[in-house]
DNA sequence: CATACAAACTTGTCAGACAAACTTACCGGA
DNA sequence: TCCGGTAAGTTTGTCTGACAAGTTTGTATG
């Protein structure tokens, strides 16, 4: 349940160079810049980053408790390589996850604009049907804002926390699977039907609906070879 | 998904400064040694841990993303005070987790020698019974353990990995009700129940079980009054 | 008594240094 | 040629000292 490791969002807080540093690789990892597998030296990110070793070492053991980054002993960083049996491991826990957010969300649709900000979240998503060739960058931050927005209509913050830390792994493998045309309209649909349940306040229904969301991103991820991985 | 984080369990690896500081506060934040909202100075802890400002810097941001500590921007570290709310959430997620872990468990129960890991567990277990004058951290320790063994059974690093996360703060919650003579008992028979469940290799019947018994237990947590929360 | 200001303290970051461990390159022997 | 072992080079883990930025505390003033 990390609060100080949050991507600054409601702390509203100074940002450290820490800060800065871990969004900064951890953005590197998800738009691909650092590899899978790929070594990340300390001599070369303080050259590239403008950071003293300090802030970056900490940096660093943020992202590896997050799951971003592994590091041994003496033998450094480099970004997390998934398996096969990771990403299997990953989903079995989103699916649960996810699930009793949209559960929750269910039960406290009528509370406060809960309503309107899901509407209106469809509505960004359904916006994109059609607009294959758009950038894949930009859909897919709107298919996370989509899944946060449940997350945080769930209003628990254990839950919130948890799934940011699921997050950076999660959004780096719909990078390349994504992009399929179908995959997209079918995703869409779901999209849709999970608001439909949720605005009803049927948590059954929503949990339901949710799990089997993630089943079938699952089962599109699954799809992959295995160097887009790790 | 934390791995370096993970205290040494499986990477047999050398342990490093951070690790062993992060290893001592933790303890000292279970075993109650350091107060829910009793602030840590970095000069204290330099003197008394015996290590320099920077592996502890690590350490404590690395425990600040566990949730065990939190961290404010030039005012430091302090021992997370858990709200009622923090509790509620913390337990509805550890409802599905752990409800998780107890269905995969079943399934796999058959591969191995998981079946009779378990049935050691349970016997460890029982051999509590009754004796409630003995020492609750140790009871502790083997309630901990149990539960511990029906998330390796899972064979799910993932789920493994978030529920060491939210463990430390779990323990803590526990240790003043845990006491209690007749919630010892109703905890061994729900432990029995679940294990004759994952046993048995009915998936549905141990997450049913194993929600229950987590509902039970946070039934008696919020029994506690408020100082004792933090 | 409340407020404003200054001193004291704490944290955030940097730079330089060195030991420990890992990598790589090289060299001699089978 | 191939193999194994040693030495040099590189990278990480940790320490020390330093200083700026921000917070807390204490005091004096209205």
């Amino acid at each position: 349940m990390p609060r100080s490791s949050a991507p600054d969002l409601g702390g509203r807080g100074r940002s450290t160079a820490v800060d800065r540093v871990v969004h900064l690789i951890r953005q590197g990892v998800k738009r691909g810049r650092y590899a899978p597998g790929q070594r990340l030296p300390e001599a070369d990110l303080t050259r590239e980053l403008q950071v003293s070793r300090g802030p970056l070492r900490e940096a660093l053991s943020r992202l590896a408790a997050e799951g971003v980054l592994e590091i041994e002993p003496y033998r450094g960083a480099m970004v997390r390589r998934l398996t096969r049996a990771d990403v299997e491991d990953l989903y079995q826990v989103r699916e649960v996850l996810e699930g009793q957010a949209a559960a929750l969300a269910a039960r406290r649709i009528t509370e406060g604009d809960r309503a309107e900000r899901l509407r209106q979240a469809v509505a960004d998503m359904t916006a994109w049907r059609g607009r294959n060739d758009a950038d894949a960058f930009a859909y897919m931050d709107s298919n996370a804002a989509f899944h946060d927005l449940i997350i945080s209509l769930a209003d628990n913050q254990v839950l919130a926390d948890l799934m940011a830390q699921l997050g950076t792994n999660a959004f780096r493998l719909q990078l390349t699977n994504v992009m399929r045309a179908n995959a997209r309209e079918t995703s869409i649909r779901e999209h849709e039907e999970i608001a439909a349940t949720i605005l009803a306040g049927d948590a059954r229904k929503a949990e339901t609906s949710m799990r089997r969301h993630v089943r079938h991103s699952y089962d599109a991820v699954m799809k992959v070879s295995d160097d887009l991985l790790g």
